[in-house]
DNA sequence: GGTTACATACCGGCTGGTCGGTATTGACGC
DNA sequence: GCGTCAATACCGACCAGCCGGTATGTAACC
């Protein structure tokens, strides 16, 4: 099963570098001009390579926006499933997974307004399978915050539904307010975010009348 | 100043269906597949009309996004002022501008998603008008949010920005998740949402320590 | 020497936009 | 009320240009 790094193959080595570049310049114009509106000639230009480079790594261009977003969201399930392992206390659990869900998403934040973007236009396959592990991620935050409330968070009226939207909203849309020359440094703002949520499953739920 | 209607004009008078079928086959198009990978004879061939028809009413296809998003938000704008102008406490301001907010963006999600995705689509000085505005509507809410802690809700530590961001971070994202034949009414998860960020910011703020 | 890693020239198809033409109307003189 | 004129509303064939993708060739490596 694992990776066939030490078979060794006949012919030139492949050239990791070149696969990387092409990755990374993909990335650049993709979040800068949108997937559509990018073509294939300028990302070749932006890498240094040529298309028969391109279409030798890749079997065509929706390949490119796979390889984009697989390795940020690998990345965040496996924190995802390293925090729900080490924390047993829901509470800090959700807190811990907001942190990084907010901190790996500004640091990646071009991956991340790029996927939103084009999402769509992935073929169904890569579509679902992209799909299937942003669910389960989902569904392990939904888990945290219903355990939270059953073990002693006040506020039972908010749905892990809405609660949960209000953090992956928040995160998606990190990039498009974010930036990396303002005062503030991203774990600052995943600890304000955490606590904001926690604050909110804390209080208790008060009906209409007494708005303040 | 106002509206002209009264003018009488020389030759045969435009036809407000056809240009109101050309936006709404874009809105549905560009909703569907995307800006760039709608054809403008895609759009004709929806709406019913011919390209010489698109092209006599709008000047270039950007047109079209410009003129999908620029009702939502005048309408989202005027709900504004209405609320802040009839509602002196910040705190059931803010509760009720959330409520808007979430409601309308349902009921215009696909004008929501189109212009989340294609917004970089638009000419600079377009982009800039709808950004403008839209700034406005920022500015007014974390106002209100700052208003709200100053005039006696507690949590003082979540700044007006991420707060803001939560709320709007939730609105874009919702017609990612809304389902129109799901279980919950508009209304129903605009009073969540509101109550939720109400919630965190009458909380004081804990530190550390005692998580839940 | 077989296999892989690129390079380059090339292609059919579609795109946003144009442009000359025609049909339809209101204004206006009478 | 009616013909005339000019302005507008649309029609649809057409275009240059670029797009993603391919086919063929060559050089590098095991």
């Amino acid at each position: 099963m694992g990776t066939d790094a030490a078979v060794s193959r006949r012919g030139r080595p492949p050239n990791p570098q070149v696969r990387a570049r092409i990755i990374g310049a993909a990335l650049e114009l993709f979040a800068e001009q949108g997937y559509d509106a990018t073509s294939v000639s300028q990302v070749v230009v932006r890498a240094g390579v040529t298309k028969g480079a391109l279409y030798h790594y890749f079997a065509a261009k929706q390949d490119l926006l796979y390889e984009i977003y697989r390795g940020l969201l690998d990345q965040q399930l496996a924190d995802l499933d390293r925090i729900a392992a080490e924390e047993p206390d829901p509470s800090r659990a959700l807190r811990a997974v907001i942190h990084d869900l907010v901190v790996t998403t500004i640091r990646h934040r071009r991956e991340v307004v790029v996927f939103g973007r084009e999402s769509t236009r992935l073929s169904p396959e890569r579509w679902q399978a992209l799909q299937r592990d942003w669910r389960r991620y989902q569904d392990v935050v939904r888990m945290l915050i219903r355990e939270a409330q059953r073990r002693g968070l006040a506020n039972t009226a908010a749905s892990p539904e809405v609660v949960s939207w209000m953090i992956f909203g928040f995160t998606t849309s990190l990039p498009n307010w974010y930036r990396a020359d303002g005062p503030r440094e991203p774990s600052d703002i995943a600890e304000e975010a955490g606590e904001f949520v926690l604050a909110a499953l804390r209080t208790t739920h008060t009906e209409g009348i007494r708005t303040p």
